[in-house]
DNA sequence: GTCTATATAATGATAGAC
DNA sequence: GTCTATCATTATATAGAC
């Protein structure tokens, strides 16, 4: 009678644990890779891959798919978040650990893999938005979309520059990097959402006379100016 | 008789030739370019190359060196400026358009010129703001230097990240794509910096009781407790 | 200083034995 | 299904002719 050791280990066909070696040693050294490494961490030859998978682009594009399931799999229950609460939550998950850094090194390369990812992050922070808009919790915005965009490009854009100053991403830790970079950047997070950065309207008010649009209408440009909006003290 | 064609062509060494060639082909093709590319964009060969600099790494460092230069020379005159405003002012520049994609590159893959960048633009944005602050058009912050380096690495972060959505980079079109960029987030980012987007203070408060700072202070806290000062170069 | 020719290593992919 | 052996390509770097 035999125990099993660990269900990736036994569990699996041979092509799933090739799928699932390649996701670590992308994750690990980044999609230059070789397919000899990822052999090696497979447990088979070099040539097994190429005939289970044709090449290392195709390779590539499977281990796409497996990780942006595995990150719908995870935010299919969960509510809306803010890039930087899906980061932490993520980041929290070890388990996941090389579906997450291969999410951000796709992200950082313009894979498709990242571009799905993000442009699923955007849709959840505009829903995000508009729910906490209804609430009373977040400002309307004139552009909402454009704000999302915005917000969540520069959080993770922010996130992720931050953490190429690392010198080596090791699986082991990235979960503690990246909640040592979201402590690090709460404060100014909180004080910038709340307060602003800037002490009187004057260049948002002169930027939006510059666009044709009348400064103090908080609605959309492109429907009919609605709500004013109080300046805040 | 003989006409001067350019003078990066004529007036230069050869090593300067080389080091120049090697700066556009690292911003066109990244820095995997080979050495025979950047051989025959300087018109010469790859020994030569090799018997100059001895190494391709060694040429890399050189080329690091000459662009944190001449990001130098063009900063050393003009006033504070906010990252935005930088990165605007850099791309106006079709004449650096190698320098400016060759450190955006570094600064997305962790290297050298690219943390040195990011430090300098650190620095500015902790003048810049401490300048608006004296005039009253900036609002003080609890931890002025987190709040730059946040604002600093969300800002190019952010930009670096949608230039990564764009599938090739083309020296020629760099400047027009950073414009691009700049201009869709200016509207969401003059709302959030002069709004804000929460409408009440719950979250930072709770945040400063967590930390032990009592909320309404806008005073600095880093001077006493926070952590160690970036090296600056 | 500059080039040609070559050494050496690593890559992705193929062919065929078992 | 899996492996061994090999090919073809490309990379950096070296040696030596001119």
């Amino acid at each position: 009678m035999r125990i099993a050791p660990r269900a990736r280990d036994t569990d699996l066909t041979t092509r799933a644990r090739i799928r699932n070696a390649a996701i670590e040693e992308f994750a690990i050294r980044g999609f230059g890779a070789s397919v000899r490494e990822i052999a090696a961490r497979a447990g088979v030859t070099a040539g097994l891959i190429t005939h289970h998978f044709g090449s290392k682009d195709n390779l590539r594009v499977e281990c796409d798919t497996e990780v942006i399931r595995q990150y719908r799999a995870i935010k299919g229950g969960g509510s809306a978040m803010s890039p930087a609460q899906s980061m932490s939550v993520l980041a929290e998950l070890d388990e996941y650990a090389p579906m997450f850094v291969y999410i951000l090194r796709s992200v950082r390369d313009g894979g498709a893999a990242g571009i799905q990812f993000l442009e699923q992050m955007i849709q959840e922070a505009i829903a995000y938005a508009a729910e906490g808009e209804k609430s009373g919790l977040v400002r309307p915005s004139r552009d909402p979309e454009a704000r999302a965009r915005y917000l969540v490009t520069s959080s993770l854009g922010g996130i992720l520059l931050q953490l190429s100053l690392q010198p080596q991403l090791d699986l082991a830790d990235v979960g503690a990097t990246v909640r040592r970079i979201v402590d690090e950047i709460t404060l100014p997070t909180l004080e910038i959402y709340t307060e602003g950065v800037l002490t009187d309207r004057r260049y948002l008010d002169e930027y939006l006379l510059y666009v044709g649009d009348p400064p103090g209408t908080a609605a959309t440009s492109s429907t009919t100016t609605s709500q004013t909006m109080e300046t805040t003290s």
